[in-house]
Formats: structure tokens, sequence, C-alpha cells
DNA sequence: AAATTTTCGACTAAATTAGTCAAATGTTTC
DNA sequence: GAAACATTTGACTAATTTAGTCGAAAATTT
């Protein structure tokens, strides 16, 4: 695909996502999205092999977006303590916003793509390195003290998909940010330097 | 269909309430309304002749939820006034808790159906009745000065839809409240004894 | 105005879906 | 307990929908 051709590439992600979000994977037609932005479906596969290669490239785009808001986040806290914490509320917060997308993103029909699978576990290794990257600081400065850093990182991880899942259920917002704030003092008691 | 049916009829009923309300009536199939059941897909047939037979039950239902709660609503309240703001208070609400449904309602595809037609005439006509009995109450007691009743009361419904189509794209509740007390302020002193 | 990119409508093969049906299972009634 | 009836189901089909193709028309660039 040629240059100047991103553009449109752009825009009819931007459609795809909000197709993809309200009717999921299986109930979004290339039709739908062809309308979302005035275009005839046909026209689609200029930009697209196929409906599969659209939706990966919205996974995409929404993985990013969710990357870039963590990262930006906890770039702009200094100590590692606030790092930690940060990247806690930035995680919930970005998938708040994503409610939707990600709603449609559970589906369990979705589970049998190889790709989602793929796409799953490149974001579990950001985020233990992220998380990692966090921990090291914080053992560099003396804050935390830690045995395993890999095992950790990765409990960290898991312990925030549990909140998530919680997360998924809850609507009322409060609550859910005193959740966060337990169960990060929780985390972070257990591995302060004493 | 037999007497003791009406359980299961309504068990239907309420799973294919979520399915329509999450996909609308086009992308819903039997299939989705029967998982939802617990229920093979021919087994619904026993219930319904069809699909539109399904989805004219829920619009039936949902239609009665929301005139009972705009009934009951305005029967809590005493004079003429405060019937008429709470109608409209109690209008809004009621159509914001039914709001998914009501979005798969709104879609211009059920337009062309000869029974969604026939429905929101209803409709009409049940709003324009009871706006019109609450006015008489306010003329009866000399509270309200009105001309023209059918003519005043057609008019006030009008005005609501206004606010509700306003509504459907307004986010903000507390902007929306405000709003509806001014439509009100505005009505009620064009109509009220001077 | 030739070359290239973009759009589109018409088409097809494959998949999905509404609705049927006959048989199986479950429940009542005598 | 078996006849009568109610309910559920899987297999099936006809009709519709849908993903993806293709050749040619517009639009744009060179």
């Amino acid at each position: 695909m040629p240059e100047g051709t991103k553009d449109i590439r752009d825009q009819i992600i931007e459609s795809a996502v909000k197709i993809f979000a309200r009717y999921g994977l299986r109930k979004a037609t290339m039709e739908d999205i062809a309308k979302a932005n005035n275009r005839a479906k046909s026209s689609l596969y200029h930009y697209f092999s196929s409906k599969e290669d659209i939706f990966k490239a919205v996974i995409k785009r929404e993985g990013n977006i969710l990357k870039s808001e963590i990262l930006n986040a906890i770039a702009r806290e200094k100590l590692p303590t606030d790092k930690l914490r940060t990247y806690f509320k930035a995680r919930m917060n970005a998938l708040n916003r994503l409610a939707n997308v990600y709603s449609a993103f559970q589906d369990e029909y979705l589970e049998n793509y190889k790709f989602i699978q793929k796409f799953r576990s490149q974001f579990d290794s950001f985020e233990i390195e992220t998380i990692k990257s966090i921990l090291k600081q914080g053992i560099e400065k003396k804050i935390f003290e830690i045995d395993d850093l890999d095992l950790t990182a990765f409990t960290i991880v898991v312990g925030m998909k549990g909140l998530e899942y919680h997360w998924a259920t809850e609507k009322d917002i409060k609550k859910l940010n005193r959740n966060i704030d337990t169960l990060f003092d929780l985390l972070f008691n257990g591995i302060k330097r004493r």
C-alpha cells in the first residue's frame, strides 16, 4: 500500500473501532464498517485484505493507545512507589475509557483466534516488563526489597488482572478506587524495605 | 398457546430484551435468544411464531413498564403543577433506564415496520391523554388557563420529544435536569393563571 | 493525456439464519 | 402404568446475508 494512503486506512480503522465495539467481530459486517465510513464495501478491500485484517489493526491501535497512556502516566511520577500506584490507576482508567471495545474484546468467541492470544501475551509481556523496570528502580533506590524480580512482577500483573475482572462487574468507581488503594498498600507493604 | 405457559413466555421475553438491546432487531438471532435462555432455537417457536413476534412482545412489555412508571410517578403528586413537572422527569428517567433498549428502538431500520409505527402512535396517544388529564385538573383548580386543550397537550408532548432527542446525545445529567426545569418553567409560566 | 490510485456496483461461493418437522423426552391424568 | 398432552430438541431446508473478487468507471497525479 502506497504512502498518502495512511489517512484513509486510519479513517477506516476509526470507524471500525466503533462498529466492533458495538457489535463485536462476529456481528460486525464489512457493510457496516463501509457505511460508517461512507464508502462502498468493496473499497475497503483496497486497504485491508479481510475483515480479520481490519480487526487486527483495530486491536493493535487500541493496544498502542493503552500502552502509551500507561507509559505517559508513570513517566510523570518520580518515585518508584508513585509510579507503581499510578500504573495501577492509569491501567484501570484506560481500560475504563476503552470499556466498549474491551467488552467486545472479552467475547469468548474471540478466544479461538490465534492473533488475539498473541496480542494478549504481548500485552502481558509489556506489563511485566514495565512493572519490572519500576521495581528495579525501587530496588536501586533502596525503597523495595525483592528476592525474585520476575516472579514478583508476574504476580503483580496477575493481581491486577484479578482486580480488572472485578472491575468489569463493578459500577461504583469510588469503591473501585478504594480497592486499588487497598491492593496497592497490601502489595507495597510487602515489598517495601523494612 | 396453553395456560401455565406464561412463565416461560415471560422468561423468553426477558432474555430477548437483553439480546435486542445489545444487537437490535436485525442482528439479534433466534439462536442468540435461545442460548440466552438455555434452550434450543426450535423451542422458541413453541411460544412465539417468529422473531418479529418476540420483538413485538418485548416492545409491548417495555412500553407497559414505561407507562406504569410514569403513571405511578405522577400519582404520587397532588398539585397539577407538580404532576406536570414529575411527568417530565419520570419520562426522562424511565427512558434513561431503558437507554439500551431504547437506542435499539431508535434504529432507523425499525422505522419500516408497521407495528413500530403503531406502537409509537399508541404511545403518543397515551402521553397526550395523560397530559390532557393533568391539564384538565389544573384548569378545574383554576391553576391553568388554557384555550385549546388538545392543541396544548399535543404541543407539550412534541416539546418533550425535542428534549428527548437532545437527551439522547447529552451525557451530562445535571445539565439535562436543568434543561427540564427550564423547559418546564417556560411552559408553566405560559399556561399559569395570571 | 497517460499513468496511477481510488471507488464502486455487480457478482458468486460460502456461511448464516428463520422457520419446519418428526421424533424424543417429560408431565398429567385417569 | 399407559394414554393424552405439553415441551424440547436436532436435523433439515429454503431464503437471506455476507465475505471477498473483479473489471471497469471516476478521481487524482504525473
